[in-house]
DNA sequence: GTGAAAGCGCTAACAA
DNA sequence: TTGTTAGCGCTTTCAC
């Protein structure tokens, strides 16, 4: 690796200025065709690339955004210098989880940050979470998306501070940073209004974590449509995550031997609703003929599943994208208040609800 | 958005020079306690985030992995500023595709670029591949990976004059990149010598599109084993991307009419696959009864495919993981030579190759 | 149209 | 242990 070509070396070898040579590739109309050429022809030569870190700090911005992401494999035990990630069938296993929600997410800023060309830098939210990690990201990119709690909120109204900061999904904007959510409760109340109008149920269970941040909308669009029908909440607890699947089990079990069963499991999360429809049939009950199962988000795993998971689909990539939109906006032209956006959810009305499966 | 606070700032605070807060940053134990703590306090009180451009102009390294990635949506004409991405059934429609090839591997690479302290930075390979795009990110990162054929091949070499740059799954190493593959030929052969071996088949067309850089080592991988069989070898082209499907019904319905339907179809890609067991569904002719299909690659939408798809899995995640890993290895000490990795890869028998469901 | 020169914020010798 | 002082490579007035 010789050393970077710089701008001095593209000069030198042009005959000209670096203020030319800088100059040349940002109005290069402004510039003499013959100069313009001459250096062109330098560049190339030289294998000149100009080095962000210069242009950035020269420029005060970076032209990038930053993301805070997880990192799936890499935080597990197995995952040693040299250990293989697993490929085979035990990699597939998981394929109810990939492409999931943050994944889609991903994309969706990814897709808005290069229509609008800037480059997305993408950070760990899971790992150890020092200052010196957030700094990495934060002081690398001209505005930060991040999902909601994967940095302390006194973190995350730090960093505010110098650049924007978006929450990509969370319900309440209460800390002044700019937010993006869906429609967690209306799509609940909907969801919850077709399995008591349509499938006459009244016994409607909702399965939800504590602590889980869309939890309470989601669980409020639920009690609206119940009481709205005049009939009672009831709520089942579920275990923190990595422990869903035996929680899962073990509530069924209860539930089923204390003759408890409601007539549906309405879950916060497709996560959740797939578990317990694991859970559900290997107690052999029938899901939707014994009670049915709905979930909330939408994802893939859903929709391959039999019966395929009636829920409630949030626009993903879309969340991303106007994640994406609001940061780049702000620091375009930097607002002085917090924007908030509300995306719509659609209503998927598949098979675990009791519907007949459609063309799907 | 006050003006960021530099180190300048921090060091009149704390009362101390500049270098000392820069030591207690990188340094913190060659600190005295006392000094260390009103540094640390003055950049709190401050709200200090340090400049990445600035440090790595400095140090003269960034600190952060490059990769040439692709924006699914980014170039569709549908997405103008406003335009809402699909994301009810339209969107879940590609599930087939999510995650894919790429997906996979970018995790990978995510992975193991976190696991080692560096960030990681998405471009877009697909849009306009401008000189300043390229410069945008190779200006920005230690080095570089890119799958094959995102970029030309003479910028590729031009950037690896500089930076480190590894070709992700590249089959041969022609140009001095390092590079990471996986064993296409063996795995193919493997394949192919299970419908001969265990299926008794001897009419077997390979499928495979031209000008793409796996195929001829599956089709050698392919041929190998039909040579050893002694069947001849039989071919059967493929749509450019894109047209997959349309070419593949065609295709099907013309080798039907003509009743010269192979007894399998060997597919260079899972995608692929799929396509052609669609075309062979909507023409009514049995997978695997009539006629077995295979595929390669391992993506998730083989797995939840009914007949489930017989295929070859690649290592994806490790696929990046690795490239990742030797781009990392390169910038902490730059080696002279091109690396090169192959990668094993994993027969996955299922469904459509005409053998029983497994516990899968 | 082009050049000179002053930074941008930080790191890393080298001194002290 | 801490301070001084050069740069790192580029952009951007301001002159010429």
């Amino acid at each position: 690796m010789a050393k970077r070509p710089t701008v001095y070396d593209v000069a030198e070898r042009a005959g000209v200025s670096i203020a030319t040579v800088s100059f040349t590739f940002s109005q290069p109309h402004k510039v003499r065709p013959a100069t313009r050429e001459a250096v062109e022809e330098a560049a190339r030569a030289l294998g000149y690339l100009p080095s962000a870190s210069a242009r950035g700090l020269a420029r005060g911005k970076t032209g990038a955004i930053g993301l805070f992401s997880f990192a799936y494999y890499a935080h597990e035990s197995g995952l040693r210098p040299g250990t293989q990630t697993p490929f085979g069938d035990e990699a597939n296993e998981d394929f109810r989880m990939f492409p999931l929600y943050h994944d889609e997410v991903q994309r969706g800023v990814q897709v808005e940050c290069w229509r609008r060309g800037y480059v997305l830098m993408v950070g760990d939210a899971k790992g150890t979470t020092s200052q010196a990690d957030i700094a990495a990201i934060a002081g690398r990119v001209d505005g930060l998306a991040v999902f909601p709690g994967t940095l302390p909120d006194e973190i995350l109204v730090r960093i505010s501070k110098r650049i924007p900061v978006v929450e990509l999904s969370i319900p309440i904007n209460n800390n002044g940073l700019h937010g993006v959510s869906v429609d967690n409760e209306g799509g609940m109340t909907a969801l919850t209004e077709h399995l008591i109008e349509i499938h006459g149920l009244r016994d409607i269970a909702f399965v939800g974590p504590e602590g889980f941040p869309d939890k309470e909308h989601r669980f409020s669009g639920y009690s609206r449509a119940m009481e709205a029908a005049g009939v009672p909440v009831r709520t089942v607890a579920t275990a923190p995550e990595g422990q869903l699947a035996e929680f899962a089990a073990a509530t069924v079990a209860g539930l089923a031997s204390a003759k408890r069963l409601p007539q549906a499991f309405v879950c916060s999360t497709d996560e959740e609703a797939l578990a317990y429809m694991d859970a559900l049939a290997a107690a052999g009950i029938s899901v939707p003929g014994k009670i049915a199962v709905t979930g909330f988000d939408g994802l893939v795993a859903g929709l391959v599943n039999r019966p395929a998971l009636t829920t409630v689909r949030q626009p993903l990539v879309e969340l991303g994208r106007t994640g994406a939109s609001i940061l780049i906006d702000q620091v375009t032209q930097p607002g002085t208040e917090a924007v908030t956006r509300q995306l719509p959810v659609k209503l998927m009305i598949r098979e675990s609800c009791g519907c007949q499966a459609s063309r799907e």
